[in-house]
DNA sequence: TCTGGGGTCCTAGGACCC
DNA sequence: TCTGGGGTCCTAGGACCC
């Protein structure tokens, strides 16, 4: 139960309190499984990461072992500073490149790639036993899931049941979780986090506000450094701080996110764990060792990404009515442009038309970093009635001459920019999407107009009407 | 901390509709 | 022609998380 002033109502619905939550957090995840193959890593300082390799310049930390962060390695750290705290083990090796003599062999660490397919597989195997101790199981990440276990036990057990959790995924998978028990969501995330590694920390009903009393406002879930700095210049250092002043100046400053913040901070929190639905967006994006000025090496980018993101959600069975690129210029702005289409679409030829019309804008700019992303998102499958129209479509697509004729059509009006050509074929539907700006960009215009073309057809055939289809 | 990659959610203004 | 108010979509940016 929840301190403060509740609605009446909420406090006699009996699915609202004394929810028994359960956040299970593996310890430094990467680290743990690069073990699990490499037992001979145990005990080590083990990094792992990209770009730690002589010669790479770009790269950062994915996960340290604790044993590496006592020498002050970090996630999200560059690796070369990461390098320069923790040598690598190449560093012992007198014909290496950063061969370094007085070194001792307890101040050198062992660096990893990432192996994300690797950690997949692991993360299956903990995802099981999770969906063995819980019907309700949110997964947040390969790492991390929230647990309702109120049917499985009682606040007098809990830690018992916690702990054979943990038991279990040490004993069959190999790698050590953390968790945290609370009666609500974001309380048993701070508490998971309480006492890592391996740890479990039980917070019981009535006990929440007093738990988070102390901890400070850069703990809790959603505040960042931008936010604690505002929190601090506010006077307020704790969770207790903000839970005891008044939320009115919060949710003038930080808008509803204020009145959330001072509900957590409160341990007010009525989320119901639920499993996570569909992924929002897929992108994929890349850094230049440097920046870079030329529009080659960029275009060329941006091909390779919009491939594999299109790639991606063919393979995940999504459509995408967004088409997104993303552009980081020195120092480090973020730049993003996107363009919606009329209807849901699966076409990697056009995402790649499309995210190099958006890039132009960047072509002759310093760029460090550039991506691609498809978003607004729609699962086929989810929509059972027209699930072969669909399948028909995605398989047959690139062999089947009319669906190629029909892209190209497509792609020609972009490439050509006939102004005449699109509007002929999109009619009415066209004029409207020109209507709004007529100062603006035309290719922009066309390039929507033409995808517009597409769409309708997509739609007819896959949703709007299957008989069309067949 | 001089900066990797893949995500989510929120905000705010403008367009457009009724 | 001067003008209300609500709702939704689109786009860009920001903060945050792992």
């Amino acid at each position: 139960m929840t301190d403060g002033p509740r609605l009446p109502g909420i406090e006699t619905d009996d699915d609202e309190e004394d929810r028994i939550v359960c956040h299970v957090d593996a310890d430094c995840f990467y680290a743990s499984c690069e073990r699990l193959r490499e037992p001979e890593l145990r005990g080590e300082p083990v990094v792992v990461g990209m770009g730690y390799e002589p010669g790479d310049t770009i790269g950062a930390v994915a996960t340290a072992s604790y044993e590496a962060r006592e020498f002050g390695v970090e996630s999200a750290q560059a690796i070369s500073s990461a390098l320069e705290r923790l040598p690598r083990r190449a560093a012992l090796d007198p014909d290496a490149e950063d061969y370094d003599p007085d070194l001792e062999p307890e101040e050198i660490g062992h660096y990893r790639p990432v192996d994300m397919d690797y950690y997949e597989s692991i993360a299956g195997e903990v995802r099981e036993i999770l969906h063995d101790c819980s019907d309700t199981v949110r997964e947040v990440s390969i790492d991390e899931a929230y647990l309702d276990v109120t049917d499985r036990t009682a606040w007098e057990v809990a830690d018992g049941f916690a702990r054979h959790i943990t038991d279990r995924i040490r004993r069959e998978v190999g790698v050590t979780v953390s968790v945290g028990v609370a009666p609500t969501m974001s309380a048993a995330k701070i508490a998971s986090d309480f006492d890592k590694p391996d740890g479990l920390t039980v917070v019981r009903p009535g006990e929440v506000r007093e738990f988070l009393a102390p901890l400070e406002v850069d703990l809790l879930h959603g505040v960042g450094p931008v936010t604690a700095r505002a929190l601090r210049e506010m006077g307020l250092e704790t969770a207790g701080d903000v839970a005891a002043t008044d939320p009115e100046p919060l949710v003038e400053r930080f808008g509803e996110r204020g009145r959330e913040l001072y509900d957590r901070a409160r341990g007010d929190d009525d989320r119901r764990v639920e499993p996570k639905g569909e992924p929002k967006s897929f992108s994929r994006e890349s850094a230049f060792a440097e920046p870079v000025e030329t529009s080659e090496p960029k275009y060329d980018q941006i091909e390779t990404l919009a491939a594999a993101v299109a790639d991606r959600a063919q393979r995940e069975g999504a459509l995408y009515r967004t088409v997104g690129v993303k552009a980081v210029t020195p120092p480090y702005d973020v730049n993003t442009r996107e363009r919606s289409l009329p209807g849901p679409i699966d076409d990697p030829e056009l995402v790649d038309r499309i995210a190099r019309d958006l890039f132009t804008e960047f072509e002759s700019e310093a760029v460090r970093k550039v991506g691609v992303r498809v978003a607004n998102l729609e699962f086929a499958a989810a929509d059972q009635a027209s699930l072969d129209g669909w399948e028909g479509r995605a398989n047959g697509k690139r062999a089947d001459g009319d669906a190629t004729a029909e892209t190209d059509a497509a792609d020609d009006e972009l490439a050509a920019g006939s102004d005449a050509g699109v509007d002929n074929e999109t009619g009415s539907i066209g004029d409207e999407t020109n209507s709004s700006d007529e100062a603006s960009d035309s290719t922009a215009d066309e390039t929507a107009s033409a995808t517009e073309d597409r769409d309708t057809t997509a739609h007819a055939e896959g949703q709007a009407s299957l008989g069309d289809f067949s």
